[in-house]
DNA sequence: AAACTGACTAATA
DNA sequence: CTATTAGCCAGTT
C-alpha cells in the first residue's frame, strides 16, 4: 500500500460538513510530519477517484493556494455547499468545522 | 545520484 | 494580528 492510498483512506472518512488539515491527515494515516506529502497526494489524485479532497485545508483553516487557482475556487464552492462557512478573509473556523476524531487507542478505557 | 519541488507547519520576530 | 524561517520528506527531474 502506498502512502498516497493511506492518505486517501483517511480522507474518505471525513464526514460531510467537516474539514481536516493536512497535518491531521498525515497523523491519522500514521505518518506524522508528512503534511506536504498529503498535499502532493491530492495533487496527484485522479479526477475519477471518489475522495472528498475538498475537505482538506491547511492549518490556518484556509483553502491552500496552488498552481491552477481555478480549482481553489471550486473547492470553496463545494465546501459552502456542505454548509461550511467562510469568514471575510476566506477562512474556516476550525474550532467549529474541524473533524475531530479519536486517535488510535490501544488500551480499552474501562 | 543530486537537486529541486511542493494543495505543509510550528516556531519565532 | 502578519511575515519570515527552518524543518519536513517522498515524488520528479
Amino acid at each position: 500500500m502506498t502512502s498516497f492510498e493511506r492518505f486517501y483512506a483517511v480522507i474518505k472518512r471525513i464526514p460531510k460538513g467537516k474539514v481536516a488539515t493536512y497535518g491531521q491527515i498525515a497523523r491519522l494515516a500514521g505518518l506524522p510530519r508528512h503534511a506536504r506529502q498529503v498535499g502532493f497526494a491530492l495533487a496527484a489524485l485522479p479526477e475519477r477517484a471518489r475522495v472528498p479532497w475538498q475537505r482538506v485545508v491547511n492549518a490556518s483553516g484556509e483553502v491552500s493556494a496552488r498552481e491552477h487557482p481555478n480549482s481553489q475556487a471550486i473547492q470553496r464552492v463545494m465546501l459552502e455547499r456542505e454548509k461550511i462557512e467562510f469568514d471575510q478573509r476566506g477562512r474556516i473556523s476550525l474550532a467549529g468545522f474541524q473533524w475531530k476524531v479519536r486517535e488510535r487507542r490501544t488500551a480499552r478505557p474501562s
